[in-house]
RNA sequence: GGCCCGUUCGUCUAGGGGUUAGGACAUGGGAUUUUCAUUCCUAAAACACGGGUUCGAUUCCCGUACGGGCUGCCA
């Protein structure tokens, strides 16, 4: 194999699903550990199910993702257009060749006279046994044909499945896996509309753009042996690429594949990114919006099927590059474990320096109304970073950093909090703030030693500093926090809580 | 129904003719921690079933069961 050529192919149909981007990874992962190319094509054969927005929906998930193609449309290279619609008439042309060379013929029933075929008899099938009773240009006078061809009556051209031949498909991830052509029907290639169905669009596409591997969900397997007939029948057969047919990625619960209503029904993200409509029943939310880093979803996604050998669980993309083959993906379905998502962003969040995650968490601090410095976030994302899961968990358990707490743990407040703790506490306030150096060791240090000559003991003063602070009983070192916010705003914070507990004593 | 694919702890999986069947998530217990979290230790937890082949099968073969996919002028 000289140079490995890869390709994603979604149809624009809607927002692409997690499992849609896993597909997306292999080949991205695949091609990037071959040296190869990954390249986007877009299928939009179904002019019925072309839904606006879907292509650049697919573009904006890939791009989140990092998963960007090498060549796809806007994105340059030679073996263009990579949008169907914009090859139709190509298919018109492959399609009547393989009409001239025997291997397909027209087909003039109608999609009525067809489904009232199959209503009589489920098991209809067109194939070499029905087709002789059907329209087509087998079954009917060659000048009944031309007539019916000539008179501009719709057509499709139909593949001509042979009557008895096993089809072998050698299968990367399965081996090999043998058909018996009499099982297959005759697939209509080219549509009434000009259009190309996926069998042709792709055998065709993946011809002219060079395509080496077409890795795929494991849907695709049963029809592979019409594309295998397809190959052979275009006399492409000795180049034809390898197949790859992942596993499918299951529902959370229950059984079956996982679909875009899963996620709405468990309340939790199967998209990469959110997709916005109208219709509430057609809007998703992503894990982008959930809050999830794209490597953390792509690093939990690549484990779904795949398994480096090693006891390694944390890859960046390129480890998993590097790491990658297809050989070592697995045959049965993963179920989409939403736990283990969460985990594995969570290892990256505390992995991630104050830095980046202060770029991360800006925008969600900002789209609460707050404008932090730099230095503030990073400090912020630095005490936060071992106690959160998703980006959205910075603002939901660290509000307080931004705000004042209108509520706050009065269940601790009510035990801790007396009529003589005002008298207790303000000169503990003072005594903080003689701290001359205001850092976390020396705060521990005087306070330590205050409580020592009161003759208390850390759980009579600590769980009050840490509510008058923060409102709450969970969060980062109370000396940390004292130290990041500062004389003045340590004693603001908890003169004005002081007042509030006292609330509770009337 | 027919065809195709699959089946190791609850989940994701490693492994492979002779192993104490390994790891991770989740769960239980414990330690550390002023809180929460982190971290560490620890426990429970699996080769679907039945036949072969073999000195020996979880591993190879065949069935069965179960699960999944496909069966459109959808992809």
């Amino acid at each position: 194999m000289s140079h490995i050529r890869a390709r994603f192919a979604p149809s624009p149909t809607g927002a692409l699903h997690i499992g849609g981007i896993r597909t997306a990874l292999y080949n991205y992962l695949f091609a990037k550990k071959m040296g190869g190319t990954f390249i986007l094509r877009i299928e939009d054969t179904d002019q019925t199910r072309y839904v606006p927005g879907a292509e650049e929906y697919i573009l904006e998930a890939l791009r989140w993702c990092g998963l960007n193609p090498t060549e796809g449309p806007g994105f340059g290279g030679d073996y263009g257009p990579y949008r169907q619609s914009d090859r139709k008439a190509m298919y018109a042309e492959y399609a009547q060749k393989l009409v001239a060379s025997g291997h397909a013929y027209y087909a003039f029933d109608t999609p009525e006279e067809l489904d009232a075929a199959r209503q009589a008899d489920d098991t209809f099938k067109y194939d070499a046994k029905s087709r002789l009773g059907l329209k087509n240009s087998l079954s009917l006078p060659a000048a009944e044909v031309e007539k019916r061809l000539a008179s501009g009556e719709p057509y499709v051209i139909r593949l001509k499945v042979p009557a008895e031949e096993t089809i072998l498909v050698q299968d990367l991830v399965r081996g090999e896996v043998s058909f018996q052509s009499k099982e297959l029907d005759d697939k209509v290639m080219l549509k009434g509309d000009g259009m190309p169905t996926y069998h042709l669009a792709n055998v065709v596409d993946d011809r002219l753009m060079k395509i080496t591997h077409v890795i795929r969900g494991e849907e695709w397997l049963p029809s592979t042996a019409h594309h295998v007939l397809l190959y052979r029948s275009f006399g492409w057969e000795a180049e034809m690429p390898q197949f790859a047919h992942l596993p499918l990625i299951l529902k959370p619960t229950g059984q079956g594949k996982l679909s875009k209503r899963d996620g709405m029904k468990l309340g939790i993200p199967v998209f990469p990114i959110s997709w916005n409509s109208d219709n509430p029943e057609d809007a998703f939310v992503g894990f982008r919006e959930y809050g999830f880093l794209p490597e953390a979803m792509l690093n939990f996604l690549a484990f779904l099927g795949w398994n480096p050998g090693t006891e390694q669980e944390m890859f960046s993309i390129d480890e998993l590059a590097a790491a990658f083959s297809l050989e070592k993906i697995g045959k049965s379905g993963a179920r989409f474990d939403f736990e283990k998502a969460r985990w594995f962003n969570q290892q990256y969040l505390m992995a991630s320096s104050n830095e980046a995650l202060a770029t991360a968490v800006k925008p969600w601090i900002a789209a609460k109304g707050h404008q932090p410095s730099d230095e503030y976030l990073q400090a912020f994302c630095g005490l936060m970073k071992e106690r959160v899961v998703l980006l959205s968990d910075f603002w939901d358990n660290g509000a307080y950093f931004f705000e004042d707490f209108s509520v706050y743990d009065d269940k601790t407040i009510g035990k801790k909090w007396t009529t003589e703790s005002r008298a207790l506490f303000l000169p503990l306030l003072d005594r903080i703030d003689e701290v001359a150096n205001f850092v976390a060791s020396d705060l521990q240090a005087n306070i330590e030693a205050f409580i020592a000559e009161q003759g208390l003991k850390f759980g009579d003063v600590l769980p009050i500093l840490r509510v008058g602070l923060t409102g709450t009983m969970k969060g980062p070192a109370v000396f940390d926090l004292m130290a990041l916010w500062g004389k003045t705003e340590t004693r603001r914070r908890l003169l004005r809580s002081f007042d509030l507990f006292d609330q509770l004593l009337g």
